[in-house]
RNA sequence: GUGCCCGUAGCUCAAUUGGAUAGAGCACCAGCCUUCUAAGCUGGGGGUUACAGGUUCGAUCCCUGUCGGGCACACCA
């Protein structure tokens, strides 16, 4: 067998038609040339409604233009017949010999099978997860994780060169609230005990790090309580206390008591939290080509100079003593503040500076993944991006549904205010990795995602990631147990595979490209999982109708060859999901 | 109240973005292990795509309205 250029048939179909109606239509008749994979075998394998599109224009039967174009259509070595149905669909045929040669394609692009560099390397930063460094990770940001690394990995299948990057919020209030929850523990340590305030960190997690610091500086940061609960906010005339005001004071005074000191601890508990994140996620098989420093933001002078070029620019005005970016300008429901009363940034601040600095680093296109809570700030953050010059279209923002665990059928029970949620952690060593990074992108994203623990740690033929590793399982086991070379299946003969399910089994292998293409265009990692289902019980079938070791050895090697480029194709799925491919189950 | 998202089989969800008879899994029923892994396979029932209009060759998809659910409406991050 030829090695050849890996095929695209649609494509090449397309590119046939195209040059069909160029020959028939004079004008631009805007038509868009689009096949489509038929549901029913009667139907052929691809089908076109191009002749339909065309029927208005041209003011002619469309079955007619089909006619015209089929009669226009240039030879294919690929294509066996072409057919007019229905309404005026064009039906193509794929060739059972051009179907057949998708084994050796396989085969010759291993590992890379499916992947292509239609984007031509063309840079592109999606950035995801992103969630404070206040604590661990949760069970939403796995979606967030699972779904912005397999995008990821479908973006780079597209030929686009991709960076991911992590923006770590260490800026802000509430890291400061996580270093005075250190503080007030690692007191505690030394016998110091001051009210915990409700609204500061209670996870263990805090206590934890209190005792390593006590571990390294024994009593080095311990002061008297007396000064931290100095000019404490007392409650108003209504006997209202303002628990935000007592722990900013608290703050403040921690600060002050602390000097130099203060930074310290918050910096070790940024990277202790960090570090932990980091780990996390890596265990989750998500990691990061950058973390991004909100901070760097401000020490670099980047926020006040977004600032001041908003300010240039004429979007800002003053009132109330704060500074206002005129996003209603750009479609926004009301203006925002950039710049508080008391001269401090806001978050949206930083925020823009960032996209500023993105935009800056060259992307051709910046993707942000937010949870769906998030979705009114996208207005704001393109109309910042307008108002700087820039192209809002570079920009797209991913929104993510919540995922809802289920346990015994009832809903798991979560809020992160009263410290009762399920950590991501806590839900890998449930369930594990593969079956975690599977069902949080079984769904559509933008999707509420009911995951349901029971299903996840089950292993039976309910659970869908079990079914797909068991095909590639069996696969391997048949393999093993021919136990010769597979490379000497690379170049065979392929012409007994001609029954129903082979051929079935075949288009679905020449599907893949087609799929991860458009899984890509639509951020959508939900239809490789669809697919991968497919193609698992496609095999399945195959496997329970027929024997591969067969004594013909031409019919066994064609077989084996068969079922190899299905397991590669298994593989190459799993592995831009971020699933492992297990030889043995 | 205003804006955005959603409503598809008993349950959880698809539907190549306007295409042909709306598809899968689970659950339910009936079969298949002396044979390469039964974590598998084969067959069956199940639908007014929330509802009412509209646009056109053609609508789950686009437009309008109604009902129902979620989210967001900060000088928080």
């Amino acid at each position: 067998m030829t090695s050849f250029e890996q095929p695209n048939f649609k494509n090449h179909f397309a590119e046939l038609l195209k040059l069909a109606a160029s020959k028939i239509v004079t004008s631009d008749s805007n038509a868009r040339i689009e096949l489509t994979r038929t549901k029913q075998a009667n139907h052929g394998d691809y089908s076109c409604n191009l002749a339909m599109q065309l029927a208005k224009p041209l003011r002619k039967n469309p079955r007619e233009i089909a006619a015209l174009l089929i009669e226009a259509l240039p030879d294919s070595p690929y294509l066996e017949k072409v057919e007019i149905a229905g309404a005026g669909f064009i039906n193509l045929f794929l060739k059972v010999s051009a179907k057949q040669r998708i084994i050796a394609n396989i085969f010759q692009n291993s590992n890379q099978f499916g992947h292509s560099d239609a984007q031509n390397d063309k840079k592109i930063q999606i950035e995801f997860v992103s969630a404070n460094p206040t604590g661990p990770l949760h069970v939403g940001h796995g979606r967030g994780a699972a779904f912005g690394a397999s995008l990821a990995n479908l973006l780079s299948a597209v030929g686009y060169s991709v960076s991911r990057e992590y923006y770590v919020n260490d800026a802000g209030r509430q890291m400061d609230i996580l270093t005075l929850s250190t503080w007030l523990r690692y007191l505690e340590l030394h016998g110091i005990t001051i009210p915990f305030p409700s609204n500061a960190y209670q996870g263990k997690y805090v206590r934890d790090m209190a005792h390593l610091i006590k571990q390294a500086h024994t009593d080095r940061y311990v002061h008297q309580s007396e000064f931290l609960l100095q000019d404490m906010p007392l409650p108003n005339q209504d006997g209202v206390i303002d628990l935000e005001a007592q722990l900013n004071k608290l703050i403040a005074n921690s600060k002050e008591i602390l000097g130099q000191d203060y930074a310290y601890i918050h910096n070790f508990v940024l990277t202790e939290q960090l570090g932990d994140c980091r780990n996390d996620l890596m265990e989750f098989g998500v990691v990061f080509e950058n973390w991004f420093s909100e901070q760097s933001l401000f020490d670099n002078g980047l926020v006040a100079h977004a600032v001041e070029l908003l300010e240039k620019k004429n979007y800002l005005y003053h009132q109330d003593g704060a500074s206002w970016f005129r996003s209603s300008d750009f479609g926004d429901e009301k203006d925002r503040v950039v710049q508080r009363e008391n001269g401090q940034f806001t978050y949206f601040a930083s925020d823009i500076a960032y996209h500023l600095n993105k935009f800056e680093r060259g992307f051709d296109l910046v993707i942000d993944v937010w949870g769906a809570d998030h979705h009114g700030y996208i207005p704001r953050v393109k109309g910042a991006i307008q108002a700087l010059e820039m192209d809002p279209e570079k920009l797209e923002v991913a929104l993510v549904q919540f995922a809802v665990l289920y346990r015994d059928g009832r809903k798991v029970p979560m809020s992160t205010r009263s410290g009762e949620f399920v950590t991501l952690r806590e839900l890998r060593n449930e369930v594990g990795k593969d079956a975690a990074r599977f069902f949080y992108v079984m769904r559509k994203s933008d999707q509420h995602l009911d995951f349901d623990l029971d299903l996840a740690k089950s292993q039976s033929n309910e659970n869908p990631v079990y079914y797909i590793q068991y095909a590639h399982a069996r696969v391997c086991s048949v393999l093993s147990q021919w136990n010769e070379d597979v490379a000497t299946l690379h170049d065979i003969n392929t012409e007994s595979l001609t029954s129903p399910m082979e051929l079935a089994l075949l288009q679905k292998l020449i599907d893949f490209p087609d799929i991860i293409e458009s899984a890509a265009k639509e951020y959508a990692p939900h239809v490789i999982a669809f697919y991968l289902r497919d193609l698992a019980s496609e095999f399945h079938s195959y496997y329970n109708a027929t024997r591969f070791l067969v004594p013909e050895i031409p019919i066994r090697l064609a077989r084996l060859a068969l079922i190899a480029s299905t397991r590669q194709v298994l593989c190459n799925g799993l592995a831009l999901l971020g699933v492992s491919a297990p030889e043995k189950m």
